[in-house]
DNA sequence: GGCAGCATCAGCCAAAAGGCTGAGAGACCA
DNA sequence: TGGTCTCTCAGCCTTTTGGCTGATGCTGCC
């Protein structure tokens, strides 16, 4: 049996340190290359094709890990993409599926998650940690959370600090509708302020 | 000449286990225990009296970074802290520094500034990166703008969510007192309300 | 045709936040 | 000793926000 050849795509140089370590421990894992960032992923990929590439999402500068989902997608390559990232947000999760990620984990995964969500996307399997997968059952569960378009929209401008009147202004409403936006938006977000919607926002569903 | 013993406060394994490789280059260090939160840091101190604690802020549950620094410096041991981190928020620096933090390093320094800093901070030398000094630097320069310690502290909570009256309670003072604080930190920031504040700290400040 | 969801708006009221002024205690420093 | 900074608190007033109820027009769907 020939080992799974993996790239390792992340801007610290720490993480992909640990990673390389823990899959070192695995004899059916082989670190073939490390990428610090989305143009570097692109190349290693041509340069040696890997079975796997986990990827962390926030890249320092350039291209973001969405993008080089997508761009790797569309290659038409047989590479698995597993996502390997700190936060579970809401958004990020949505981007990345829909760029082509086979599978998604946290960071503070433990090390037998990692060898079985690499393990399995080679055989075509999705495998998420449990933080991630709770929240996208629990968005298929209750669709009544998911924010309408407007309302997105409205929160997006709400994290950038502004008043109802401005917002009202911003988007051409009264400030009467801009309340009504924003106590449903309160209600699907389980929070009470505008603070906490503004801090969750921005946390949980990785606007910024 | 005897190794330097060095402990290592993250909550993430990847990046204690790429800690622990890196250093593990190094004939001059030794790791002798990993931490995953601040009580554990806690307790691994006690035990093995390490040299050098390299801790992350960000702690997943639990006594995040800034508070085990300060725990830790009230035993007056003498451990040097370094602060390894993802974000070089203004905040944090005051805090940490604060708090008794001899350095302070990104997670994406380079090999050879993380062994120097950990040299360094043996011998009692300050040490920080490049980003981190610079705005530092820049805070020097203007010191209207530089947050207080407490201010910092009220500003991290306030990215929370939380009210006046939360506030107050959670740091034991009147609601008058929090308000006063706050007025000085809009001021610092340029800001006119909590939620455009909230929303630069995060983006700015880089808190979350 | 009716029903559900979405976006829009109004008015009323209570609570929270913000602006302003003033002030005392403790730490630090020149 | 005096000045400055930080942290603490109070009162008063205005503005903003949030909770509630109710209503209209539009769209898509069964």
């Amino acid at each position: 049996m020939t080992a799974i050849t993996v790239l390792l795509v992340d801007d610290h140089l720490v993480v992909r340190s640990g990673l390389r370590a823990l899959l070192g421990t695995q004899p059916d894992f082989d670190v073939v290359a490390e990428a610090a960032s989305g143009e570097e992923a692109l190349e290693q990929v041509d340069g040696h094709s890997p079975a796997v590439v986990v990827m962390d999402l926030a890249m320092g500068a350039g291209m973001d890990g969405i993008e080089a989902i997508r761009q790797l997608r569309q290659r038409n390559n047989r590479q698995a993409i597993l996502v390997f990232t700190t936060y579970d947000s809401d958004a990020d999760i949505v981007r990345a599926v829909d760029a082509g990620a086979m599978g998604y984990l946290l960071k503070d995964a433990a090390p037998d998650e990692i060898f079985a969500a690499i393990r399995g996307a080679v055989q075509g399997k999705s495998v998420m940690s449990a933080p991630v997968a709770s929240r996208l059952f629990q968005q298929l569960r209750n669709p009544n959370e998911v924010l309408t378009p407007r309302e997105a929209e409205l929160l997006s401008l709400l994290t950038e600090g502004l008043s109802n009147r401005e917002l009202g202004q911003r988007l051409f409403i009264s400030e009467a509708t801009v309340k009504t936006h924003l106590a449903h938006i309160y209600a699907k977000l389980g929070v009470e302020t505008r603070a906490a919607a503004i801090a969750t926002a921005i946390r949980r569903e990785g606007m910024r």
